[in-house]
DNA sequence: ATGACGGATCTAATCCGA
């Protein structure tokens, strides 16, 4: 049976890395494709160009300048919707409900990046991606978790040891600080989700997803860590087939920080 | 400093990413 595929990739502007989506899905054609930070507001979206990709299912959430999600599908969509969490009316969820297979549900995520200091008494922005995690162990962890379902996206956390390219050097930096990684495993726990990617290649073996703008030579230094997740649900268990990251995509001209990240299921 | 790039925005210098 052909596996189902879904890839999660914050594209940091989907207008400007419009081919390199398109090569992407012209090599790997997966049935669900996952952005993030597109950076679009809904009515400048490239619909057109994505449907003659073979993806006429789209649902999107986006804004102008920042932030902005969105779900391009093979398969029709019984319906789709986004929550507001923490009540500022940003664009960083979408759902959707597929109308094939086992009714299953998927989340694309967004979390807030949380600024330079670690200490939510000082920086709002740390103090709302804490406030986010935990309004989403609220939902995800619970009602959320008890169906077929999977949850990707940048969740802008590197939890565990080798997920970062120094555990040690990283404690104090934000998206590895024992605060964030400690919420993130807890909302995991909660809902008794399967982190995909730790489930096929557990630590101590090094999974990066994003190498920043910043390090001259990024594959060399490899400085990385794992801040895309894709996560299924208990009721998916077994069915999980295959993952891996695209880290050859950090490398095409003009690419996003970001690698994609996919998983395989056989439903 | 890990590190000094890259995107969007009322096209210039500013905010943001993580």
């Amino acid at each position: 049976m052909k596996p189902f595929k879904i890839i999660t990739w914050n594209i940091n502007s989907v207008r400007l890395r419009l081919p390199l989506v398109e090569q992407l899905l012209d090599h790997e054609a997966p049935d669900v494709l996952c952005l993030q930070e597109t950076k679009c507001p809904d009515d400048k979206f490239p619909d057109a160009a994505l449907r003659k990709c073979g993806y006429p299912h789209i649902a999107k959430f986006g804004q102008k300048g920042y932030h902005g999600v969105a779900t391009l599908s093979r398969h029709p969509f019984k319906s789709s919707f986004s929550r507001d969490f923490c009540a500022k009316g940003d664009a960083r969820h979408i759902a959707v409900d597929l109308s094939v297979g086992p009714g299953l549900r998927i989340h694309n995520f967004y979390v807030p990046a949380g600024g330079d200091e670690p200490d939510p008494a000082i920086n709002p922005k740390f103090e709302h991606k804490l406030r986010f995690v935990d309004e989403m162990k609220a939902w995800i962890g619970g009602e959320e978790a008890a169906r077929p379902a999977i949850l990707v996206g940048d969740l802008n956390i590197a939890p565990y040891e080798s997920d970062v390219w120094s555990h040690k050097q990283l404690l104090k930096v934000v998206s590895h600080t024992p605060v964030e990684t400690e919420a993130l495993e807890a909302i995991r726990e909660t809902g008794n989700w399967i982190d995909t990617q730790r489930h096929l290649i557990p630590e101590p073996e090094p999974v990066f997803t994003w190498w920043s703008y910043r390090s001259g030579n990024w594959e060399v230094a490899n400085k990385g860590r794992r801040l895309d997740h894709i996560w299924a649900s208990q009721s998916l268990s077994g069915t999980i087939a295959a993952t891996r990251v695209l880290k050859h995509a950090r490398g095409w001209d003009r690419p996003s920080d970001h690698a994609p990240v996919v998983t395989e299921f056989t439903f």
